[in-house]
DNA sequence: CTAGGATCTAGAGTCGGCTCTAGGTCAAGC
DNA sequence: GCTTGACCTAGAGCCGACTCTAGATCCTAG
């Protein structure tokens, strides 16, 4: 059983990664690989499927916010190898909370784009805006917070105003 | 009852939207107020609360990541009065699919931190490892999309390779 | 031998979204 | 009268994360 050791050529790993040549020199350059980069004949970089599997690891990381100082943290702990693993726990922890925190904000916002939504709707369609009993999706979840960001409440005058103003 | 026309000045704003001084003119300068901000003596702006509230709802798009340009289409249509609630909605809807998608990658990763989370866990307590059956959340939901993105399958070899890489 | 394509390095450029600076005006308080 | 502080304009600067350029090298195919 030989070491069946890939070797990618950088173009070939920008293919399967999906970014961009620039991109893996870019983060080479950082020093976010936890690997040094091979070369091959002519200073050629040769990567192994390992190579390809880190990435997709901070391809994921990087798609959920982690910014290119954290990676790299990350990645230093991983070339030290094992014995830091309270570190690194640590450090996924945040950045758990983070895209947690962000997802939950999201939330929020879609409250009150599904808030607009239905306000135009019915603006377009009002015989069938009894339907929609409701346009915030889940009020009876919790009003008070759609009220802290003023989603629930009418306009404030007797008149209403543009419904875009309507938050 | 006289009109109760709010006049706050910009450091006022600033203090009840969270923005700075520096972006309010910013935002004022791109377009994306509905309403030409008055000024008042001394050319000072003069907003209402109807531009707070306005500045509300850009915050809240701002958040989920609406970019500035379709911030200033929205504003631009709002600003032509009654009239073109379709793109408005349609608008609307765009962004409301961007969030959605967007808030479903971010779940997406958070599986793949999740599980990193979970096995720097068994590293530094591997007795309770048995407590948490698997590291993923919720793995019977769909094993696909977890495979998909690798984040189910063990080692590629005989011998286990450093926790990190294990997707 | 030569042309094409992939790769190399170092460094400049881009983009979005502010943020800050410089230099000036204005109103209130000591 | 003078200082202080909020405000004004126009425009430069910054940050993150790439992206692109220039000019050279190298491999393969015809």
């Amino acid at each position: 059983m030989a070491e069946v050791t890939t070797n990618l050529s950088i173009g070939q790993v920008a293919e399967r990664t999906g970014l961009s040549v620039h991109a893996l020199r870019f983060y080479e350059h950082e020093g976010l690989f936890v690997n040094p980069v091979r070369r091959g004949p002519g200073g050629r970089r040769v990567y192994s499927q390992d190579d390809v599997d880190w990435l997709t690891v901070c391809i994921i990381l990087r798609a959920s916010g982690m910014p290119l100082p954290a990676l790299r943290r990350y990645a230093d702990l991983v070339r030290q190898g094992a014995g830091n693993e309270e570190e690194r726990l640590t450090l996924m922890r945040e950045h758990q909370a983070h895209v947690t925190a962000q997802i939950g904000r999201l939330a929020e916002c879609l409250d009150l784009i599904r808030f607009k939504v239905g306000v135009y709707e019915d603006v377009l369609d009002p015989d069938s805006a009894g339907d929609r009993q409701c346009h915030a999706a889940s009020p009876s979840a919790n009003d008070e917070d759609a009220n802290s960001i003023g989603l629930i409440d009418g306009p404030r005058g007797p008149m209403a105003p543009d419904p875009a103003l309507s938050l």
